[in-house]
DNA sequence: CAACAGGAGGCCT
DNA sequence: AGGCCTCCTGTTG
């Protein structure tokens, strides 16, 4: 969760045009015309498993030494590697288009609920109720923050970085994501692979075995409730469910039962 | 008291 | 029919 939100600001920041530009249709980047499509980062010095930061730490320190555009450029394509990434997880989560443009006013809502749920903003209730994905793209950072002064600013650098990386995304998001049905089990596996987003509510205690423990059950039966247009959802339904897992031989109970923690039988 | 187990009925695709 | 959702009773730590 602390990754995305310091790309957030490192993006910002680093973009060439800084602040409140008054930017009018999304920029696609300026430069690489052809380039920049490759999300796959190969060629970054980065396993697959490791996390960011210290190789953030790493190049930013070669960055105010010399070779501040090589190391910048890198640093940036290391980074929207990520961020594609984390936005076509939530896309498959949330079952809605990566371009905020093609948003429906639902879409809206269901985005800015697991925003704010997912980087634990104060809620916002309904001051983006009614709006289509055009209109919201539409408003500035004052309006944001008119409309949310606690989280309005937090909220558009958000939206500006998904708007930034939809359009590249939505044709491959379209055809992934939005499909059949997402099953709990996969949903929970989703959140699983994503121990930076969501790392506080679910998370591994032996991978290999594919026990995890549920951190957090009241969060994750809420966005388990968004991704299902449940508001209802509780840990106590959504347990329910897991447990009809059982016999089907998906999800059990480790052979030590503890509190909260069930086992994948058939790990990936 | 929250998590757990599992029956039963309804709803939707 | 399968996969939940909802509601339920009862048990357990």
């Amino acid at each position: 969760m602390l990754l995305t939100e310091d790309v957030a600001w490192l993006l910002k920041g680093a973009e060439p045009h800084t602040a409140s530009a008054p930017v009018p249709a999304p920029s696609p980047a300026p430069e690489e015309p052809e380039q920049c499509p490759v999300i796959d980062s190969q060629d970054v010095p980065l396993a697959p498993g490791s996390s960011l930061p210290p190789v953030l730490q790493e190049q930013e320190e070669e960055c105010s030494q010399e070779q501040e555009e090589c190391s910048l450029e890198q640093v940036q394509t290391l980074v929207v590697g990520e961020v594609l990434k984390d936005i076509e997880t939530a896309c498959k989560l949330l079952n809605i288009p990566a371009d905020p443009l093609e948003w429906s006013s639902g879409n809206v809502q269901k985005w800015v609920l697991w925003t704010e749920h997912l980087y634990r903003l104060p809620q916002v209730g309904g001051a983006f109720q009614e709006l289509g994905g055009r209109e919201i793209c539409a408003l500035t950072e004052a309006e944001f923050r008119q409309r949310s002064p606690q989280s309005g600013d937090v909220l558009h650098a958000h939206l500006d970085i998904w708007r930034s990386e939809g359009e590249e995304l939505w044709a491959e998001a379209d055809s992934s994501c939005s499909g059949q049905p997402i099953h709990l089990w996969q949903f929970l596996r989703e959140l699983l692979l994503k121990p930076h987003s969501y790392g506080h509510c679910i998370r591994w205690l032996n991978q290999e075995k594919g026990i995890f423990k549920i951190e957090d059950s009241a969060h994750v039966a809420r966005l388990w409730g968004l991704r299902k247009n449940r508001p209802a959802m509780n840990y106590d339904k959504l347990s329910r469910s897991i447990r009809q897992y059982y016999k089907k031989g998906i999800i059990r109970k480790p052979a030590v039962s503890q509190r909260l923690v069930y086992q994948f039988l058939h790990p990936v």
